[in-house]
DNA sequence: GTGAAAGCGCTAACAC
DNA sequence: GTGTTAGCGCTTTCAC
């Protein structure tokens, strides 16, 4: 390891500026300071460009740490998302983080344990006094929910549902999206269906595990192959290959996730020779980047993020304004993507926004 | 869209207790509160126990963002990370914010233009009074720099160096293995090589690029086919189609990022019909997980995520304890990981934690 | 070991 | 419009 250090010029550290000495740079009291770094507050047009000029020599900056003291509003939203390999946390995280960024919020970020939930870190998180919290894919105990409620503190479950009324929920649609899946791999012709499943524990797993199951059951499939992927790579890899080395190999394969699914695509082509689409149909859910990629070509069910982005961003700041905890279940529908990684039925598919999607009423138009 | 709203319960909101509140309740002072929340402070068995009776009864967690205030110290590290879809990134922040946790600090995240550099948005976290600044893979103004050095705000890039005196970097060893790629390539036998850029503005990329074509320069190759790819999947899938579609097709081709060189895979395969390791050889840069999948099987040089994040925080405890601010550059070493993308050469190749490397000084022992 | 008092940097009444 | 005053919830001397 090379290494070069620079001993630093020893600046004499100044201290942040505060608003008294601008204040008094200005040649005005320290609230008229305040006022002229308050949008909307009522301050005279020389008084206002005094304090800014100061303000700049100086280096200025409010600090937000005293302000939301007195104000009782950080403007910082904490943000759990779960350690894991999975696209998908990181595409809603990014696009949570910017949109709070829109609105004039920053982003505490903690990363919890997938099984563990976000109760342990989540006693760190309040110390801070965050405005809200958003949790992707993570459980929360109904002890913690009820004392964010009871602090006013709103609370999102993001890809996840809770049985909690103390706390709102933002989710795809697992339960369609999934009988959605069976029904297209059943009307490809498939007999024999393979399940990897997610946690156990969430939600959006078993709904999509229910979905899918459920759907064939109500054909007369009962024998559905299942293993457990956990949604991480390394367990997903062993689920797929068990699947693949039994006695009864499905020739259609749900995977609960897309990340699963393409840990599976990988498996069957490089593990196993088989040709996702003709050998074998493989199908997952959320339509991460990657399943669109041609090597990939995963047929999926979509999960909207900007929507569900959208509508998350929406409730909190209806929380923020109004004080009103009012608490809401959203379930954001998404679409059939049709690619090639699964057999494709005789009819329903429909080209919508530049994709093949699969719309079961509809007349084929391929 | 299915919706379901609940009217919540109007419990009566509490706001949070505060330490006055614990003391009376308790029959202390509010500094006995204080102390007996103060690992190490001088207080009696008794006192603290009736405090801390008294403070679960009441639910109080202290408010840090009242003690910061008073401490100058927020455990609150800002975190810059690009909008991109580069796994890299997410990989980094994980580990970092892992890392963090676990020394008691919070990530303060913040997404950052990755053209635009993070000049906009830190002039807002500023004001939160983070204890520190870790930049993935973005760039400062010397202007902000000094600023930071200047209030004592240790400033660390992650993943990019710095002209400036006044921010430290960890950086992965861009130049050598670049060089180490090339010279792979070289051994394996191809003449025409192509280069897929990453940012112009980005050392990393700067150095990736010198660090190649110095190296084929002084084999005597100096015509190198070269398209920008910026780190964008749109954009490098338009840079590799351009450069396999050109009639100077490269039979070599070193992308500046291992995101950039699975969508060059991707491309080669699907759209070209070529494939990787035999008709071309595709090199990358970080040794992302993807990389290790079969379905990729990228040959490239690793960046450590863990030895560079356990210097990052290495650097910024040394900040936080003594008040030196001492910068410093560090250049971690990786390791040629060889795969099947790229040919290989006829030596150089050993066996290494389960992988084979590249190590042009030793025999094969293949 | 414990309490009283001062004050971190700011906002929000309140007078003028 | 502007300054004065009183805290926000906590840590930290300083006496005892």
């Amino acid at each position: 390891m090379k290494t070069k250090v620079v001993k630093s010029d020893t600046h004499l550290r100044r201290r942040p500026a505060t608003a008294h000495e601008v204040a008094r740079h200005a040649g005005v009291s320290q609230s008229a300071v305040s006022r002229a770094f308050t949008t909307g507050a009522s301050i005279g047009m020389q008084t206002r460009a005094k304090v800014m000029e100061a303000a700049k020599r100086l280096g200025y900056r409010p600090n937000l740490v005293a302000r939301s003291l007195i104000t009782r509003r950080s403007n910082i939203v904490g943000i759990a998302v779960p350690v894991s390999e999975n696209p998908f946390y990181y595409a809603a995280l990014d696009a949570l983080s910017l949109a709070f960024a829109n609105i004039g919020y920053r982003v505490l970020l903690f990363t919890v344990d997938p099984v563990a939930g976000s109760d342990p870190v989540l006693e760190e998180v309040l110390r801070y006094r965050v405005d809200g919290l958003v949790l992707i894919s993570t459980s929360l105990s109904s002890h913690f929910a009820d004392e964010c409620m009871q602090l006013g503190l709103p609370v999102i479950h993001f890809n996840r549902k809770t049985d909690s009324r103390c706390a709102s929920s933002v989710t795809g649609d697992n339960l369609h999206g999934a009988r959605m899946i069976a029904a297209f791999l059943h009307a490809a012709g498939h007999k024999r269906f393979g399940f990897i499943a997610g946690l156990d524990d969430s939600s959006t797993g078993r709904d999509r595990e229910a979905g899918y199951t459920g759907y064939l059951r109500a054909q007369g499939i009962t024998s559905i192959e299942r293993r457990p992927g956990n949604y991480s790579t390394a367990q997903a890899r062993l689920a797929v290959r068990s699947l693949l080395d039994s006695g009864k190999r499905p020739d259609a394969m749900f995977c609960a996730s897309d990340h699963m699914a393409i840990v599976a695509l990988d498996v069957a082509q490089t593990e196993f020779g088989l040709m996702p689409g003709k050998d074998i149909s493989i199908a997952g859910f959320d339509n991460i980047d990657l399943a669109g990629w041609r090597i990939f070509g995963l047929t999926t069910y979509s999960q909207p993020i900007p929507a569900m982005v959208a509508q998350t961003i929406r409730l909190l700041q209806c929380h923020f304004q109004r004080d009103t905890p009012a608490t809401a279940h959203y379930v954001m529908p998404g679409e059939l993507i049709v690619r090639s990684s699964a057999r494709k039925p005789k009819t329903g598919l429909i080209q919508s926004n530049g994709q093949w999607v699969w719309r079961p009423g509809k007349t084929s138009q391929r």
